[in-house]
DNA sequence: ATAAAGACCGCAAACGTTTGCGACATGCTT
DNA sequence: AAGCATGTCGCAAACGTTTGCGGTCTTTAT
């Protein structure tokens, strides 16, 4: 089963390809009857226009890069479901590539993207990336491309995330509220600028509003490291009444210790998270968290790209608003 | 900044533009001198080859489209993490795209898939799709399309699946060990294959080896779903010793309520699910669990779908074996 | 009657590659 | 000296579109 191209079904109407391109398209110039037949015609023989040729043509493919670590994961899952969702309502394709926080993929999948002149691109940095050269090649070739979650700290990029600093800060209130005493507080790798900004904000809510409070300050891995971590403390200080995790990763290396030390929460210890919600909820009673929806940060990721496309040559960061979600933890 | 094209090239070293090509490729015809000059001066202007163009000229695309239910699921996640995997080490890139278990946007992104010519297509069904003949355009067009996990039931395509007969008599075999007597059995919708063998192997294998165990079955539709109808039959029986759950999302809610209820397991009553593992082992103690993995599924429908683009016209249904993985909670 | 104005359509170039074929020069064999 | 193989390279067509421009024919206004 040969394609059918317009040639194909000029040559059966006996018109130009011209005019079939045209008719397909509804140009004026072309006649109601002809546009018919030609409309006609094309369906029944299944014309699917060709991408590449449009492509090459027009300069545009319609395709947007995304580049997550991992898609294995709740929070660019959500990502990536909401940014899928509103490219095909605008008629993008999305191609997605994860970077596995190996520099090296990273680039290769740059490359690829490039290399398919992707539209615009949507980028998380990987743990431990720090050269972005990669990444600004885009600017110079015009492409917009929108950092997310994981930005670089280079100035003049466009960049949309969670509030970071916020989101340390109403943590940190919530449990100030709550007047605990001592908190062991968990965090993930410290060169990434959003362990950075929830650390240094939720400290510094400490310091000035409850210098009294005791922080255990920690960082971890992954679920295993969060495990072993909380496991090590409560070993050293029975005095722990709250555990703070940054993320799902760490909460649920946590709650696992926890499980196992047979620890009643909030009973014997109070535990609050940042999260999109899924994992707080599974728990019983459910977790309090501070809200961060992947979902929401995909949709402003592309309406910032759209703006981009649509010639707007301001650069912006822009962070969505954060929430406490108060759950039975804490 | 404009793109720098092999036409560029070609101007600045005053060769033709077929030179340039070759010598890119290593062609033999060309001279090592003139491939050093081409190599060297394609780096410094940062020639990337324009995939579009290629595209049109060699009719490969390179790359494969992906279409799931939904992206956020742990099933899934791991099946697009495992096969985007493997196609960035085969140079290929993928095109994932998402129904939400809609018919209409299936249609509508396998109409992308192929206008984007891919070279080959990952398809899992929609939970309410019937009719499948967008997906066998493909096929005319002979384009090899791999069936993952919801397959349809239509002969002579190629499908991966779990051995979905198998898992289903695993977890029977595994309560019938336990000789629990009253078990309450929740499935998904009820018109999926999956679903139908799942149920169908489950109910088999009891009604063969162990006729005198009470089965209550029933549907859930989603999590909360499953938490209403565990709540409502142990509202009614107080026999049930058993749980089982054909799926994580029904495991959710069925814990939920567990929880709810201030049940204890496996003390109070034995819980069996169906997944790949990651939320069983959240809880405590962790749920024991048919293992299904994703990942491995990835790996197999890649190798399939590499059998079909080197030229193997067999058509083949294929199923990755399943394991039972004893946890705290049967 | 003639000119102007639409209405409708085709020509051909261009997008950036790949590739079969032929061209030319050089060195080697008889 | 003629013939032949070998090493290097360029020509040009092709992939399937889009689009500026120009052409023809019919209609309408003068």
């Amino acid at each position: 089963m040969t394609n059918t191209t317009l040639k194909k079904i000029s040559e059966v109407l006996g018109l130009s390809i011209s005019t079939i391109s045209r008719a397909l398209k509804n140009h004026p110039d072309i006649s109601e009857k002809t546009k018919q037949k030609v409309i006609e015609l094309a369906k029944a023989l299944d014309y699917e226009p060709n991408a590449s040729a449009i492509q090459l043509r027009t300069k545009h493919s319609k395709i947007f890069g995304l580049m997550v670590p991992t898609i294995s994961n709740f929070f660019y899952d959500s990502f990536i479901a909401s940014v899928e969702e509103e490219s095909r309502k605008q008629g993008y394709s999305l191609m997605i590539l994860q970077s596995s926080d190996d520099p090296e993929i990273e680039r290769e999948n740059l490359k690829l993207c490039r290399q398919n002149r992707v539209s615009g691109m949507f980028a998380c940095l990987g743990s431990n990336t720090t050269d972005i050269s990669s990444y600004l090649r885009f600017k110079e070739l015009d492409t917009p491309i929108i950092f997310f979650d994981k930005v670089p700290e280079e100035e003049g990029l466009n960049k949309v995330s969670m509030a970071d600093t916020r989101v340390g800060e109403i943590a940190a209130d919530a449990i100030i509220l709550q007047k605990k005493k001592t908190v062991l507080s968990l965090f993930g790798n410290s060169n990434m600028s959003i362990t950075k900004k929830r650390e240094s904000a939720f400290k510094e809510t400490f310091h000035l509003r409850s210098p009294s409070t005791q922080l255990i300050v920690e960082h971890a891995t992954d679920s295993q490291d969060a495990a072993r971590l909380v496991h090590l403390h409560f070993e050293q200080h029975n005095s722990i009444d709250t555990i703070f995790c940054m993320s799902d990763e760490i909460l649920i290396g946590a709650m696992k210790a926890i499980q196992e030390m047979n620890l009643n929460f909030p009973g014997d210890v109070s535990i609050l998270s940042i999260s999109n919600g899924f994992i707080p909820t599974l728990y019983h009673p459910s977790i309090s968290y501070v809200e961060t929806s992947g979902y929401q940060l995909g949709k402003l990721a592309f309406t910032q790209m759209m703006a981009c496309l649509s010639g707007s040559d301001a650069i912006m960061e822009m962070t969505v608003e954060v929430k406490y979600i108060k759950g039975g933890s804490l």
